[in-house]
DNA sequence: ACCTGCCCGTGACACCTGTCATCGGGTGCT
DNA sequence: AGCACCCGATGACAGGTGTCACGGGCAGGT
């Protein structure tokens, strides 16, 4: 009996994914949670062995909270899912320490099976997504250029951002400026939007 | 026993879906559709009394689709789930003649009772956005200002947008400026992100 | 010690954008 | 007919924005 935790910060979509493994024989959901940084206590306390991990989630997303169980529970392991296939999260998912990565659009059927396959120590990445993530590299981003970055995704103006981190309005133009290079992008909405779109934020 | 349609684009959350309701003894899962388009034939061939339809679907979107399906199937009564409580969505629903409109975060023991309420002929929706959509009101822009705004979505400048919809450069500058001031924004990216939030698009 | 890379800042410049005034045409309502 | 509203367009203007050159400081490798 393979004993799991189920993150996702939508309660609808937890309790039919509870359902949905809850009819497999051999699982049984022992703890669900709908924030990132109550998985590592509830895991614990559950005594979970696999730990399902969606990515957008309030607290702490789920590639950091796939690194602190990483760190807290090493004999737990973590299935990485999200809505859309970013490739730059397969990358940071494996780095944070997760077993395995499947999208949303997976049929219902196999993710059961991706959920054995991690508990028996194997790896699970869909594999268009893995040759994706290799094609894209990771990150060129700089911490500054990623964090300006988040804050020009509402689409504020420079001014805002510049007083939002305390930085001089030239400052945050000139590192804008190179994250719209990078990107391939001419505005700075535009770059933010293709940075989250690679999952660089 | 209630004949349900499920429409997700989500594959994985249709069938954790699925696996929920067909626990519920009353309930029956008679079709499943990832697109918006295929709603109203799946509905037809497969006789199912109530559809739950998912917002964010390609081909045709879900208050679009229960539009479609109170034209085509008037019998058949539509429940709308999405993510978000946008309010503009609420009343958008409502109009296109669904008769009940669901979060994802509401508990999922509720959805079965949801589904049983639409299927007697009873409205569901959610108490907080019910409230919300009415102090908010209705969308206050015009057809073009929409369109526009939809294009601004990516951060595009303005020569692009212009260039795409046929348009003077002046006159699209024209109508985000007008969108700007309607959703109280500074920048045409912010003015298109809030409208998106409240449904407007 | 040297080089490289990231960080922060300034100044200047061309260009983009948001705002306003103004015009004409069309539609719908009274 | 008058009015209100939306649409498309133009011109002008202040201010925002993206780019570049340049400077200095700081950490990490060689």
């Amino acid at each position: 009996m393979i004993r799991l935790l189920l993150a996702d910060d939508q309660a609808l979509v937890r309790g039919a994914l509870a359902a949905l493994l809850d009819l497999e024989a051999d699982l049984e959901v022992v703890a669900q949670v709908g924030r990132g940084d109550e998985v590592v206590d509830a895991a614990r306390a559950s005594g979970a062995e696999v730990c399902l991990l969606d990515i957008e989630m309030p607290g702490l997303n789920g590639i950091d909270a796939a690194a602190a169980l990483r760190r807290e529970l090493p004999g737990v392991r973590s299935l990485v899912v999200t809505t859309f296939g970013r490739p730059g999260y397969v990358r940071r998912a494996v780095e944070a320490g997760a077993s395995g990565f499947v999208v949303k659009d997976t049929p219902a059927r196999q993710l059961a099976d991706a959920v054995r396959r991690v508990h028996a120590g194997l790896r699970v990445i869909d594999p268009d997504l893995a040759a994706e993530s290799l094609i894209d590299g990771p990150s060129p981003l700089t911490g500054r250029e990623r964090e300006l970055l988040t804050h020009a995704l509402d689409g504020s103006p420079v001014a805002t951002i510049a007083a939002r981190v305390h930085l001089s309005e030239g400052t945050v133009r000139n590192h804008l400026s190179a994250a719209i290079g990078k990107t391939g992008a001419t505005t700075r909405s535009e770059a933010a939007r293709i940075a989250q779109e690679r999952g660089w934020l």
